[in-house]
DNA sequence: GTGAAAGCGCTAACAC
DNA sequence: GTGTTAGCGCTTTCAC
């Protein structure tokens, strides 16, 4: 951190104080009646021509003096692995819109996939504070989850969670996710499908993983032709990597399905450097129905997240979490469907 | 604004004063070890022992204390418009990364298209005593920023900027990006040239429009072979919209440059539903190269911004206008290129 | 239902 | 170069 200039400090506005005396009446009286919490204990009355005047007067309380004084600043941090992922926009929008409802402003940090640099992060953000945070960062046993435990800081997760449930999450059902996509393939006639998973440490890479052994075995079908191989990292470049190799090794896979869009959008990569059309000669599946799912080349038929609900749901858990610490911790889970496009057709030869 | 349960107060942090007595200093001489700005008043090593301590320790003085003392917070709000349209990712990273380089913290706020709301949100982070904001949001005369003016506010702009030069801005060379795209269709050979417009209320729709019209006329082509028309919103939606009235009045049109590529997505749409073929029939070219126009079919033609860069610059515009708010406004542009995809082609029948 | 007063934790002017 | 002290503006206990 560099710190520049000694930057002037900024107008100071008028104190709670200095508006009560305007509107002839004590700054404790002042105060109440501006704190939804406390207003009841002001006249009635008294406390909506405060409120009014302090309306159209534009008058707010210094936040930093009122955080100094409770302990809490309404402030809560929302920690992300890749804000260039499309899918956290929705994400991100449901999140800051149930905690603007209940209050809060959100302090975003796109911090990457470095766990000491996401601690800092939290370092930081504590200094400021905040109430609390929501981590779309977490692996399947996260050193910032025991961090803040340890601490006694309150969080959740959401999109992720991890593998013991020590606290709440909102996450979609993975699992059925993938048997969605699975049914949908077979039906088209599939019987050669890989699977192109996230990495084990990511409970979305993790828990699709296995959902997709367990169908395979459902299925009771000849378990060999199908195949496994796990990307190094979230992204439409270790996508690519990851697709080019597991159709160098079987090159008689007709679909795919993808841990996520990003490893699916690298999946049509590396079939276009091999010439290999989708869907006409390998069908890919993808999840999460991120944004502009629709526009690629070809369409993506994908897993639908209701990623907006899922966020307004993490925000939720964590107002909760902030009211009632101890309370038992929850796992909401949204139910996704399976939007069908373009990616997908029957086998060759059908 | 809905406050559901009382919300217990987080675990008291350790104070500077508990941490000095620890450390066998006084508060103060800690705390001006701790702080950049005023480091050098204390002995260095001692200087150094107390930021190692504080280091190892984990601890961090209260901001909101600090708040509350200097009128300053290190926070800054950044207002956007639309954060699903992902061209913002790039820029709020861009913004992220450049003030969390300075020492401030970012709290960003998607507020829409809708004035006061804005103002509202200006009013609650005015309230949190952020230090300045960035505004995504700015139309070419904008009640926000003269808002702000009027009450001192720190402010500077980015992507859009304002009809007159109040406060500073990062921009991209809109006109120069309207040129290059211009140049590549008319050298593929298209006379026959519409512009879909951005709402002229905004100072990209307005600057890309009269570039549009400066370049036709210095090309002393038969104008009337071009055509104009302006989209409701910066939409895809809208750009459907308005592609669908362009086409229905010039069948004729051989190329279409969309003010952003949303909009050309839109275009894409309408394209579709009339049966047309992009490239073939109609060519497409859009504006920002956002993530993903490389994967939407057919992969856009685009003019290209450094995004990441211009959300730094702004950010840094507004570093310096936090240290010296006297200062003369600047305006940092940024050189747009070309990205040449596949959506562009020569028209029919050459 | 309203007023008085203390104090949250920090920084900066001042004293030495 | 370090210590002392006052006070930033709010909330909340206590008194009335």
């Amino acid at each position: 951190v560099r710190r520049a200039k000694p930057a002037v400090p900024g107008p100071r506005a008028v104190t709670l104080k200095q508006f009560a005396a305007h509107a002839r009446v004590h700054a404790s009286t002042e105060s109440r009646a501006l704190n939804p919490a406390t207003r009841r204990l002001v006249a009635d009355d008294l406390a909506k021509k405060i409120q009014a005047t302090a309306a159209t007067l534009g008058f707010r309380p210094n936040a930093a003096a009122a955080s100094l004084r409770t302990g809490r600043s309404h402030l809560v941090g929302v920690l992300l692995p890749d804000i260039s992922n499309p899918v956290f926009s929705p994400i991100l929008s449901g999140i800051t819109e149930a905690l603007s409802f209940g209050g809060y402003s959100t302090i975003v940090a796109d911090v990457g996939e470095d766990v000491d640099r996401q601690l800092r992060l939290i370092d930081d953000l504590r200094a400021r504070r905040v109430d609390g945070f929501i981590l779309a960062t977490v692996h399947r046993d996260d050193r910032v989850v025991s961090y803040c435990l340890e601490r006694n800081i309150r969080v959740v997760l959401v999109n992720r969670s991890e593998r013991r449930p020590r606290v709440s999450a909102a996450v979609s059902d993975d699992e059925f996710g993938i048997e969605l996509a699975m049914d949908h393939l077979v039906k088209l006639g599939h019987r050669a499908i890989g699977h192109l998973a996230a990495p084990a440490r990511l409970s979305t890479g993790y828990r699709r993983l296995q959902s997709f052994k367990t169908v395979v075995a459902r299925l009771e079908q000849n378990g060999k032709l199908c195949h496994l191989l796990e990307a190094d990292a979230v992204s439409r470049e270790a996508g690519a990597v990851a697709a080019r190799a597991m159709l160098a090794e079987r090159p008689d896979l007709t679909a795919i399905i993808a841990a996520n869009d990003l490893l699916a959008l690298g999946t049509y990569d590396a079939l276009r450097e091999l010439k290999l059309k989708c869907p006409e000669d390998v069908s890919v599946v993808g999840h999460n129905d991120m944004p502009l799912a629709d526009l690629v080349s070809p369409p993506l038929t994908t897993v639908h997240i209701g990623c907006r609900e899922m966020g307004g749901e993490a925000a939720q858990l964590l107002i909760a979490e902030i009211a009632e610490p101890g309370a038992l911790k929850r796992n909401v889970v949204v139910r996704p469907t399976l939007t069908v496009r373009s990616s997908t057709a029957p086998p060759r030869g059908r």
